[in-house]
DNA sequence: AATATCACG
DNA sequence: ACGTACGTGATATTA
């Protein structure tokens, strides 16, 4: 018989953790009675989770019994001053009790006592009669029953992630054993179940002394042996805090626990009442779920077979008219530019056609219909859609609703590129994802029987027609219907336009950059090997760090979690100990352009029009930012005069054409000061100061602009970045190369001068902590779970998110909308000029020569005007033969 | 497939 | 006391 396994759990604390880990999701996570089911939905998914990774035999959920215990008796404070547990997750427990019934898992409470003490009673019981145990809890107090045969896993991140904690995992986390956690948590307090221990001992202190005496009685048996010290007398004055502090933290193990571990035995659910149970909470995913294990045997995840009609040549006819279609485009492969057409669906009504021949396409009448701005078109990925029909010579029109940019708007947590992933988020499982169709890795392939295909295919088309309306009502409950329409839409046809354009490129500039940077590297290359005195793989991190760091004798600045740490920071520390360390660097330098740009960019010119066509994403980034790949032309070199010279290959169509290029001038400090109304700050962009000397005036105390020294500019810059991304002192002093203290003392002097933002700050974070999301000028959402978590660094994460989102977020709202009505604009005017890169702040055209004047009226007063903030905006403009005289 | 590094706004 | 700046993608090495 296989060993016994012991499943304990903390049911009240995994429930307040299941509770915020879908807090924004509350809404949407209710039954037809209005009762919350958020926090079940998550415990049940924590419970899937652990069962199959542990496989118990025995199973208990231990809740708490209500506010008083032996603890409180002992010392009335404690666990007084919490917030009340939310009504919105207290009416769930009840629910909660009632499906662990079902699942036949026992349940237990008992007066005076913690879930805590319960569990480690049984436990302990458990371990002694040879099971082996695991405990599952929200916080790390059980951390401390930890044994060779009891694991204490804590969830991370959400509840569906566990930290196991071993005896040893304590001693590498802790510097202490399970038990002595015991007596560091006496000595540290908890301020979350309100009692004090030591003053000024936290976790690092309270680890060392432990592991020097062992125990709280050992130490104060030895505390006037101590030299004098604040600590010494800290000790002293809080030796009653500490013992309580002990009594309080010690779980009792021998609690009057009336169950026995046959009690506990696990039998599996009951089915039928738990399909009661989730019928009644709406919880369709997991009705999907039972109902395929009911199927176990065959097919577990078939989806519901799909009607449709195969078309060809000859029944092109039967296609029914209609004023709006669902038509989804089949491509194998992300990359939409190069891919091979797999095949395509209609949805017209309750009617599916469908077939391989994408050349059916450019027949009448589905040609027509494509192109027809009268008949709508739902798909998934408008872009993608388009694009393609172009390369079929089809230019499609109204491509009206965009499954893929409803729900990256919606959540873009929650978004997926594969249709089937995504539509499971909607409760939708009749679609696979391709994944599970085609396969992975060099592995996939197209099915080669129709059956499989074609369901596939038609079922995508189903997803979409039916869900078309619950995400636009979504969208509307947001209120980003004009997000979605008048901007995510049309950003995508401009898109579009932009990929199909591409950029040319003249290769002869890239093969004699090639021929340089080859020479330059072996120089450097041999020089470097002779200063080491061997050759090594200068490419290799590792092997770099044993030359330097081992053989060199240079002293360690920093670590990765794999050895010694290389990097640029580091190696710019190490200049002056070794002249070969200056010689890497430029071999860096060189060989990331020679391979990432140089060669790279060689690899992607296309060999039909020598251009470079990137793919922007726009549905990947948390803040509504664009992406762009294959290749990534947002990141061309231009802050080193050897990688700039990368941008001279890139140049217009006609050989006395010009690239223009034009750029937001701080548009995210402007948002900044539009969104927080500072009007120190605003009187700065109204007046048209440079912004940074203005900052370094005001922070400085100095009279004019005239006095900032360029030193104080160059700090006054890096505090207006910091604010953008939410500063700390910390990293400040680190980008400044200042102390701590300095750089607190600006941000200060910063507050001072101007107290919209500090204002600003505090209310992106309280407003992102009840919404749960934060969001831009035109309501684009970031949800921040993690706002609420317990977790000091976690939950400073999210806070510094709820700062930049909205300010990253909405700039790009606003390029998104200049670069709509830019395109506009170029239709109008009938221009042979052609929109062909965004850099996020900047935009680049390849302009005919007779254009370019009516260009430099244009662009800048298009991006000017795009929206009216209450700071000006400005766009500063460049241009030349190629992008590098662009400036 | 993960990690380290470095290119951009 | 905690340990940090915000958002991305490509490459080479190593596992």
């Amino acid at each position: 018989m296989s060993k016994k396994k012991l499943l304990l759990i903390d049911g009240n604390s995994v429930a307040f953790r299941a509770f915020f880990a879908m807090y924004q999701q509350l809404d949407k996570f209710k039954n037809p009675e209005g009762l919350h089911t958020n926090a079940i939905y998550a415990f049940k998914n924590m419970l899937d989770v652990v069962m199959k990774q542990e496989e118990p035999t025995h199973i208990l959920v231990a809740f708490d019994a209500g506010k008083t215990t032996f603890r409180t008796a002992m010392y009335q404070e404690y666990k007084g001053g919490r917030d009340k547990t939310p009504a919105e997750l207290s009416e769930q427990l009840p629910y909660l009790r009632e499906m662990l019934k079902d699942m036949g898992i026992k349940s237990y409470e008992l007066a005076n006592y913690e879930a805590d003490d319960i569990i480690g009673t049984m436990a302990k019981e458990g371990a002694e009669a040879g099971y082996e145990v695991a405990v599952v809890s929200g916080d790390k107090d059980l951390t401390q029953l930890a044994s060779d045969h009891v694991t204490v896993y804590v969830t991370k991140s959400g509840v569906t992630k566990l930290e196991a904690f071993t005896p040893e995992h304590m001693k590498e986390v802790n510097g202490v054993t399970p038990t002595e956690f015991i007596d560091m948590k006496a000595l540290m307090g908890d301020p979350s179940d309100n009692y004090p221990g030591v003053a000024k001992v936290g976790p690092k202190t309270a680890s060392k002394l432990i592991q020097e005496y062992g125990s709280v009685e050992e130490l104060y048996e030895h505390v006037d042996e101590m030299k004098k010290s604040k600590l010494k007398e800290n000790l002293i004055a809080g030796k009653d805090n500490a013992l309580l502090g002990k009594k309080l933290a010690t779980i009792k193990c021998d609690s009057p626990v009336e169950l026995s571990l046959d009690d506990l035995k696990y039998d599996g659910s009951n089915v039928d009442d738990l399909r009661r149970f989730y019928e009644k909470m709406n919880f369709r995913r997991f009705l999907a779920d039972l109902a395929q294990k009911g199927e176990l045997t065959e097919n577990k995840t078939e989806v519901k077979k799909q009607d449709y009609t195969v078309l060809s040549l000859d029944n092109l006819d039967q296609l029914p008219k209609a004023a709006e279609v669902t038509f989804y485009l089949g491509m194998f492969g992300d990359n939409y530019h190069l891919a091979d057409f797999t095949g395509f669906a209609f949805k017209i009504g309750d009617a599916t056609f469908v077939s391989r021949d994408v050349f059916l396409l450019q027949e009448s009448p589905l040609k027509e219909m494509l192109e027809d701005p009268e008949v709508q078109k739902n798909v998934f990925d408008l872009k993608r859609t388009s694009y393609g029909l172009y390369r079929l010579g089809i230019k499609a029109e109204a491509l009206s609703f965009d499954l893929l940019l409803a729900s990256y708007l919606i959540d873009n947590e929650k978004n997926s590129n594969d249709l089937g992933e995504l539509v499971q988020g909607y409760d939708y499982y009749d679609l696979k994802t391709d994944l599970e169709v085609y396969g992975k890795g060099k592995n996939a392939k197209i099915p080669e029987d129709d059956a499989v295909f074609f369901n596939h295919l038609a079922g995508k088309t189903s997803a979409i027609a039916a869900l078309k309306q619950t995400m636009l009502e979504q969208l509307k409950d947001h209120e980003q219907d004009d997000l979605f329409d008048s901007i995510e839409l049309p950003t995508a046809r401009v898109l579009a336009k932009m990929e199909m354009n591409g950029i040319k490129v003249q290769p002869s500039r890239l093969k004699e950059l090639e021929n340089d940077f080859a020479v330059r590297l072996k120089d450097l290359e041999d020089k470097i090997y002779r200063e080491a005195g061997e050759e090594f793989n200068l490419n290799s991190p590792k092997q770099l760090g044993v030359i330097l760091f081992e053989k060199l004798g240079l002293p360690v600045i920093k670590k990765t979690k794999t050895g010694y740490s290389t990097s640029v920071e580091v190696l710019n520390q190490l200049k002056e100990k070794s002249p070969v360390v200056s010689d890497i660097l430029e071999y860096r330098q060189i060989s990331k352009i020679q391979s990432t740009y140089v060669k790279g960019l060689l690899d992607v010119i296309d060999e039909q029009d020598g251009r470079i066509h990137t793919r922007y994403l726009q549905t990947l980034t948390a803040t509504g930012r664009l992406s762009s790949v294959d290749p990534n032309l947002q990141n061309i070199p231009t802050r080193t005069e050897e990688g700039k010279q990368i941008r001279k290959a890139f140049v217009p169509s006609d050989p006395d054409g010009y690239i223009y290029s034009c750029d937001y001038s701080q548009i995210e400090l402007r948002v900044l000061a539009h969104v927080s109304a500072d009007p120190n700050m605003q009187e700065a962009f109204k007046t048209g100061y440079d912004i940074h000397a203005h900052t370094a005036m005001r922070i400085f105390h100095l009279n004019s602009v005239d006095e900032v020294t360029p030193l104080q500019r160059r700090r006054a810059k890096a505090v207006n970045f910091g604010i953008v991304y939410g500063i700390s002192d910390y990293g400040l002093s680190k980008n400044l190369d200042i102390s701590r203290k300095q750089a607190k003392e600006f941000i200060e002097e910063y507050f001072d001068q101007y107290p919209g933002i500090q204002a600003y700050m505090d209310r992106a974070v309280k407003e992102a902590r009840e919404k749960g999301y934060a969001e831009t000028i035109m309501h684009r959402r970031r949800y921040l779970p993690d706002i609420h978590a317990k977790n000091f660094n976690v939950r400073s994460f999210a806070e510094r998110t709820a700062i930049n989102s909205p300010i990253q977020g909405s700039a790009a709202d606003i390029m998104k909308i200049a670069m709509i009505n830019m395109q506009k604009k170029l239709d109008e005017l009938g221009l042979k000029t052609k929109m062909v890169v965004q850099v996020h702040d900047e935009l680049i055209f390849d302009v005919p020569k007779e254009e370019l004047e009516t260009v430099k009226q244009i662009v800048p007063a298009v991006m000017q005007s795009a929206v009216q903030l209450d700071v000006p905006l400005v766009a500063d403009a460049g241009w030349g033969h190629d992008w590098y005289e662009a400036k």
